[in-house]
DNA sequence: AAACCCCACAACCGCAGACGG
DNA sequence: GCCGTCTGCGGTTGTGGGGTT
């Protein structure tokens, strides 16, 4: 990066959010190298992307997950499997990482509670090898292992795709579907969720108007969503995707409240 | 009140695909 | 067609906070 500066790792402060931003609003959601480079942060393309996505970025909803947007990842992932940035994308607000450590933890609690009442209804059967904690982690994703009949910590929050892979897999998917879907106790059926997600969304697109245009890109943050904190500082409306020669202009008077200047000798 | 545990979430890493020169 | 760079994705780890003992 810039030379001899060290790469920043680890939480970003509300300095570098805002800078962040600044520059997002300033050259758009797509140059991360360019911007990384620019606006004098210390990271990595990467690292402000991943930033920008996961959580600056003012199309997100925060907070917990509905039932509506917990059943659709259920059937989302039954369906994609791990394709986590796909199902993201049915679910406006959420993003990817989100939906991720959704699944982790809940599934895994689901899945400790389901063991649970197995192993409490059928102490007989089917090996039951006393749930060694075992490897951490390691066997993530791995088909073979995923939903193993009933040993050890269950893995099925992580389990790599039900696409193709059948056998005992399969048979907890069903499982989960049935819970969920087909039949499910209080009979919500996916087109419901879909209703419902649909209402929602209106209301939120009422609420967000012009945040996404219609493939969910980002358009002009700062003409709507009344003030939260950062969103006072952005820098501009419709600079979004603008031209390196365009932006000389706009730093030869930077505007953004005595934050460290970019950096301006990349241009010349 | 302190120690411990668990959960939720932010962030990093490695890899693969897309793209431009 | 090859190579380098950038971007996006999925997996994994680290950490802070809240709850429990």
């Amino acid at each position: 990066m810039v030379e001899g500066q060290e790469i920043r790792k680890g939480p970003w402060t509300e300095q570098e959010d805002i800078q962040l931003i600044c520059f997002v609003g300033l050259f758009g959601d797509r140059r991360w190298d360019f911007i990384a480079k620019v606006s004098g942060l210390n990271r990595t393309g990467k690292s402000c992307r991943l930033r920008w996505v996961n959580y600056l970025h003012p199309g997100l909803k925060r907070g917990k997950m509905t039932t509506q947007e917990e059943r659709l990842v259920l059937e989302l992932h039954a369906k994609w499997g791990n394709r986590w940035s796909k199902i993201a994308r049915k679910l406006p607000g959420r993003t990817d990482n989100e939906i991720k450590n959704y699944w982790r933890t809940h599934m895994r609690k689901k899945a400790q509670e389901k063991r649970r009442g197995l192993s409490a209804s059928s102490s007989s059967s089917s090996s039951s090898s006393s749930s060694s904690s075992s490897s951490s982690s390691s066997s993530f994703n791995n088909p073979a292992k995923e939903f193993p009949a009933d040993t050890g910590p269950v893995k099925f929050f992580d389990s790599g795709g039900s696409e193709i892979s059948a056998s005992s897999s399969t048979k907890k998917k069903i499982e989960e579907n049935q819970e969920l879907g087909g039949g499910d106790q209080n009979g919500y059926t996916m087109d419901d969720i879909w209703k419902d997600i649909e209402v929602s969304n209106h209301e939120s697109l009422i609420m967000n108007q012009d945040v996404y245009s219609e493939d969910n890109n980002f358009s002009c943050p700062a003409l709507n969503s009344a003030a939260s904190s950062w969103e006072d500082y952005y820098c501009g409306d419709s600079l979004w995707k603008m031209e390196e020669e365009e932006s000389k202009l706009i730093f030869s008077g930077w505007p953004c409240l005595g934050l460290a200047q970019p950096n301006q000798n990349f241009f010349y």
